[in-house]
DNA sequence: CGGGATCCGTTACGATACTG
DNA sequence: CAGTATCGTAACGGATCCCG
């Protein structure tokens, strides 16, 4: 690794060795949307250097969290993806992003807004304990961009776009932060709408609880 | 904070620029154990300079995570604790020790062991599942030093030193660490021995599972 | 002795330019 | 597209010194 080993017998200290680097934990998470090309690495991750982005591929690679994948013809060409070792990295991600919740600002304003943070936001929120069990087919379409939202017997799962959604969310990604940072629904006019049975806008409240801000510095 | 920001909207990234910073999330990680001095964080993180601690208290204050106290005469001294809000870092540093624990080698290494890696390392295993509802109160006897852990109502609790303990684990820490990396209990001889009824032996057992450590790289 | 501050050599990072 | 090379700057690590 670039960095110097804590050198402690201590599992944080030994996670840390390992994603603790500046930009890797980042790395990480776009991997954890599937495989991903160098440069799609990089546009996700404004202000890397490609050497280091090079590094760090090349530490995660050597740790066996990542691995290089060759796509076949035409287009042949190289991809990222985490190895069966670096999904375990998964609930890592989950408890920064729960944490980093009530840092985030309002939405306006001039910060980066990764393609994937919606879903990964809500990913975050998962409440197992609530999700036991339940099924639930999600479509967005936000800004214009579909993403898929799958929960199978209460996990996150890769998602079936042939099947029907059960519940639908269309409109401005910035409502539905407004929304999950306390805003009033109805001050969001049309900017969002919501389409799905009663029962599956329920089970999407309770899956998907919005966070207590209160506690922000 | 020392390192520049990620500017990205998205949780992951605001909790890095938090805690992100080489050695922070060690320092929490130290004082999730209780108030500790300036001195008392230097010597459990081998390595971090004197200036570099300081520079870190302050951005933990800064962001409300970490405050200090002054504990009264007559030995005035300052001690650094975490606030509420620090406290929510909890979540991230059980799941690094569970992502880093395939990671720790044999206990015999030249590493640092700190103080309280047992009862840390125990703590990242805690199982939910398995504990709900239960209580249990294990007392620790290792390499000549007392640690109490006790779970009350399937979390993890300050231990009650009044009471009677239900499980007592006494001998060497290297033996109980040989245990979790999947030792046979038979092969540790008399350097470890637990007592306490067949009962609280299983929950012991159940509530803080040994890991699986072969997706290690 | 506890709680830092200062100085300085070394390393890692960030920006830009360049290449197969 | 997927990196490599170069280089100035910022951060880190180790040592020393200071003050109550």
């Amino acid at each position: 690794m670039a960095n110097k080993s804590y050198a402690q017998y201590c599992g944080i200290a030994a996670a840390l060795d390992r994603v603790g680097d500046r930009w890797t934990l980042l790395i990480l998470r776009e991997l954890t949307f599937g495989e991903q090309r160098f440069t799609d690495l990089r546009s996700a991750l404004p202000g890397i250097a490609s050497n280091l982005l090079t590094e760090r591929l090349r530490d995660l690679e050597a740790d066996g969290l990542v691995e290089q994948r060759e796509l076949p013809a035409p287009a042949a060409r190289t991809v990222y993806a985490l190895t069966a070792s670096g999904r375990r990295i998964n609930p890592v991600l989950r408890a920064l992003a729960q944490f980093g919740l009530p840092y985030l600002g309002d939405p306006g304003d001039r910060k980066v807004r990764p393609r994937q943070a919606i879903f990964g936001g809500l990913a975050a929120l998962l409440d197992p304990e609530a999700a036991r069990g339940v099924d639930l087919r999600v479509r967005f379409e936000l800004d214009g961009e579909e993403l898929w939202l799958e929960v199978r017997d209460g996990r996150l799962a890769r998602p079936d776009r042939t099947a029907r959604a059960d519940l639908v969310v269309a409109g401005a990604a910035n409502a539905l932060v407004e929304l999950y940072r306390g805003a009033d629904p109805a001050s969001l006019g049309d900017r969002l709408e919501i389409t799905g049975t009663r029962a599956a806008r329920k089970a999407f409240r309770e899956i998907f609880p919005a966070p207590d801000l209160s506690i922000a510095g």
